[in-house]
DNA sequence: CAGTTGATATCTATTATGTAGAAATACGGC
DNA sequence: GCCGTATTTCTACATAATAGATATCAACTG
């Protein structure tokens, strides 16, 4: 009941995404070069743990401490409602695009 | 020059789409309706009105005001710049996707 | 044609998201 | 032990999302 579903932000959606992607070396130094190289985006690593940080506590993402020696490293993973949250997404948009058809633009490459 | 994109959010990537399916009947309310019956999402019409104010200052959407009579509404369209960042977020959405594979969530419906 | 209703838009306020960069922490090499 | 560096934490601020109350004004109603 009640099905108050919150909607991912622009930026959270990547940030999930390369969790996703990354699987056991999802930490933050490493999602913010994944991020920089498959999108050409940059951003600074304070944005990065921020999103984590806001993701973790809406349940989206559990973080994991690594202690088995080397550099401390904080790694996430997914949960289902972040799993779900991501699903949800990808079908929202493909409603809102489906059968829409924008004017050429002029910018074509 | 530099190229400083600036990124969709979330809300104004599904404002964008519903005033290229809409044409020439995008106007606030109207917006409105067509965004709940094709998401289920409930939106106030402040939010609508936010929404499309930033986008027109963004240059992503044009506003007309309609003086030929009848109830004063004012129409949106899509200017080239806000086709091309449509195009951008499909585009930045589709590479964050591609050969992402998601565990299955168990909310199988 | 005065009053009311309903469709539409504007305004004000608040919370959530996005963003940057400097500071702290602690490993590994020397 | 000192230093460089990979990593995270902290602090601050800018932009986006959201609600709802209020203002407008055409259309209806009698």
């Amino acid at each position: 009941m009640g099905g108050r579903v919150s909607y991912l932000g622009e930026f959270e959606q990547v940030v999930l995404l390369a969790v996703a992607r990354l699987k056991d070396e999802a930490y933050g130094m490493r999602l913010r070069t994944e991020i920089a190289e498959r999108t050409g985006r940059g951003t600074s690593i304070g944005a990065i743990y921020a999103t984590l940080d806001r993701l973790v506590s809406k349940g989206h993402l559990r973080a994991r401490d690594d202690d088995s020696g080397g550099r401390p490293r904080r790694f996430f993973t997914l949960t289902v409602p972040g799993i779900d949250a991501l699903e949800a997404s990808r079908a929202l948009q493909a409603r809102m695009w489906a059968g829409v058809q924008l004017p050429k633009s002029g910018r074509r490459s």
